[in-house]
RNA sequence: GCGGCUGUAGCUCAGCGGAUUAGAGCAUCGGUCUACGGAACCGAGGGUCGGGGGUUCGAAUCCCUCCAGCCGCACCA
């Protein structure tokens, strides 16, 4: 089905189109009326003339017969009340749409997205959170958009550290490793080696020699590295089952991936004339970018003792993806600060041909997770909070709000809504502000029941949910007419309708708090509803008219919830 | 020093392809109610949109500058 908007937008199009080919007509959601048009204003400066002139001329051109009437307001805005038939026709639609009216795209597009991206051999923590939970947003977004999407978790699986892993592995012994690992205890065995590394000279000249032969490839080495790749990655997999993320162990693409890619990019980018030596180290100097002495800044492909820096990893992952994968668009969920880094990378691509002109690429950078003090979140002793520490805590914290408001239900499914509520707790605070900004962590607010939150969503959603349980005579769904004689009928239908560009404004600008902003509003504009209009205890084709309000409602509540990687329980 | 991000009500944040009286949540205060789930609804107070210039009929939104905070700036990712 064509949206409210898009059917709007397209009446107006060709009427400003009629004045000026081209022109936007800037439609969006208003406060004064249904929807606003303010593009009259640039129009007319364009043209030349008065805005209230040419907007009249709009008027007059537009035809919106059986759609809208409109109205000319202030400096030149055109005020836009839909009409009673277009609201039936568009809600009587919705009823069998479970797109909410948002169309699959007629041109998917294959997207890869590079996110959560922990170190193996490192437990996730919170420094992983907003990648984690931005990037599985983005995923679902651009599924349901229907694109295809390429989910790349490019973990730190390669480089020095792995020495000491891999002795300290032999140290223990294979099989009493093996089974700490797949535990979960992570941390403990990254420490263990850590620990050896820094005291013990013997296990340090170990460790060193034990990389040569890593990166040599050696056989047996290779196979030990193995080993804690795949009890990492399995670990890894855990975490995202309770944190209800879609990546799988498949997903888990690392650095090591690229190992024999390297010598091709380097080799490719001198004989492209781009390499550089300096300080014996070979880069590329893409040009808009300094130093601190405001020298030309390079991106260091090799290194002087002829390693290879991350950025040829990145670029051999910038070369895989569009060539082998054929993918027409590449995000990178990765934090702020490494925002110069992949600039440089994305210039250099691009010098080298490696990224066409139509592959859009963008780095989606955030903001820091920040503690109650405003500084990086970290525990008392300064160390990292676990990932799964975190969630343990506010599944803890719901279930124990469950408890207190005496949720009638088994114990089984009790816990069961405090996983979901924790994650929607955890997942909303992160999603819903900007994701530029830096935020505090503080699972207080984020499982208020009240206020913009997640459970407050899911909350909306278990009240119109328990409507239709409780019913205890039928929905004539087929029958419902939505004449929306109540103000607070009306507002709930064209916030209901509204999803499609409320989607599309957070799926394009790659801004999930928008769809969160969007939900918020329809689940208030729900419960002033809910006050105001009783919905059982009316009858006949008005009892069937709110109930379809609430069906509708209830299904844009659940899909965009999904869109975030929210469960929208049934009861709570 | 250069570059990036941030600075909007007491607190947490929307709004920033300029546009009709600057919004929401929390907190505060005051109402509603034998409530189809009160984990609710309605209303009030509270803001020189960091400061100062500029462009414009019109700027929280665009440009310049200053201030504050955070981050980055060659061989760790």
């Amino acid at each position: 089905m064509t949206s409210t908007y898009d059917l709007l937008n397209a009446r107006l199009q060709a009427a400003f189109d009629a004045v000026a080919p081209g022109a936007d007509p800037v439609l969006r959601t208003s406060e004064r009326s249904d929807y606003q048009a303010n593009g009259v204003m640039a129009l007319a400066k364009q043209v030349g003339r008065p805005p209230r002139e040419v907007a009249h001329e709009i008027v007059k051109l537009c035809d919106l017969t059986g759609v809208a009437s409109v109205d000319v307001a202030g400096p030149g805005f055109l005020n836009l009340t839909l009409s009673p038939e277009l609201l039936n026709d568009q809600l009587r639609a919705l009823l069998d749409d479970p797109r909410m009216g948002r169309a699959s795209t007629a041109t998917p597009k294959t997207v890869v997205i590079d996110y959560s991206s922990p170190n193996v051999a490192r437990e996730l923590h919170v420094g992983n959170l907003r990648s984690t939970i931005i990037g599985d947003a983005l995923a679902r977004m651009n599924r349901f958009a229907g694109n295809k999407v390429v989910a790349r978790n490019h973990v730190g699986d390669w480089g020095t550290p792995f020495g000491m892993l891999i002795e300290h592995l032999l140290d223990l012994g294979e099989d009493e490793a093996v089974a700490s690992l797949s535990m979960g205890e992570l941390k403990a065995f990254y420490q263990g080696a850590r620990v050896k590394f820094d005291s013990d000279e013997g296990f340090k000249e170990r460790s060193r020699a034990r990389v040569v032969t890593l990166q040599s490839g050696d056989v047996e080495t290779l196979r030990l590295w193995k080993i804690i790749v795949d009890q990492s990655v399995a670990y890894l997999s855990q975490i995202y089952d309770l944190l209800d993320i879609t990546l799988t162990a498949q997903d888990a693409v690392g650095e090591s991936y690229y190992n024999n890619m390297l010598d091709g990019v380097v080799s490719d980018l001198d004989r492209a004339g781009l390499l550089v030596e300096s300080d014996g180290a070979r880069c590329v100097f893409p040009p808009g970018f300094t130093n601190r002495d405001n020298e030309p800044l390079p991106l260091i492909v090799k290194k002087r003792d002829e390693g290879f820096g991350y950025a040829a990893t990145d670029l051999a992952a910038v070369r895989d993806r569009v060539s082998n994968l054929h993918a027409d668009e590449l995000l990178y969920v990765v934090g702020t600060p490494q925002a110069q880094h992949f600039d440089m990378v994305f210039a250099v691509a691009r010098m080298a041909g490696w990224l066409p002109e139509g592959v859009r690429c963008e780095h989606v950078s955030f903001g820091h997770v920040l503690g109650p003090d405003r500084k990086m979140f970290k525990t008392r002793s300064g160390e990292s909070v676990l990932l799964a520490g975190l969630v343990d805590e506010a599944i803890a914290r719901a279930d124990a709000a469950l408890v207190s408001r005496n949720f009638e239900g088994d114990e089984f499914s009790r816990t069961e809504l405090a996983v979901d509520i924790a994650r929607s707790a955890i997942k909303y605070a992160d999603l819903s502000t900007e994701r530029q900004r830096d935020y505090v962590f503080d699972l207080d607010r984020m499982l208020a029941f009240e206020g913009d939150t997640g459970p407050y969503l899911q909350y909306a959603h278990a009240r119109l949910r328990s409507i239709f349980r409780r019913s205890t005579s039928p929905w004539n769904e087929n029958e419902s007419t939505f004449v929306l004689s109540a103000a607070s009928e009306r507002h709930l239908a064209l916030g209901v309708l509204a999803f499609p560009e409320a989607f599309d404004l957070a799926f394009v600008s790659l801004q999930p708090h928008r769809l969160c902003n969007y939900l918020f509003d329809l689940a208030q504009r729900f419960t002033s509803f809910y006050e105001a209009c009783p919905v059982l205890s009316s009858e006949g084709k008005l009892r069937d008219e709110r109930l379809a309000l609430c069906d509708l409602t209830a299904r844009t509540l659940s899909l965009g919830l999904s869109l975030l990687g929210i469960h929208a329980p049934e009861q709570m």
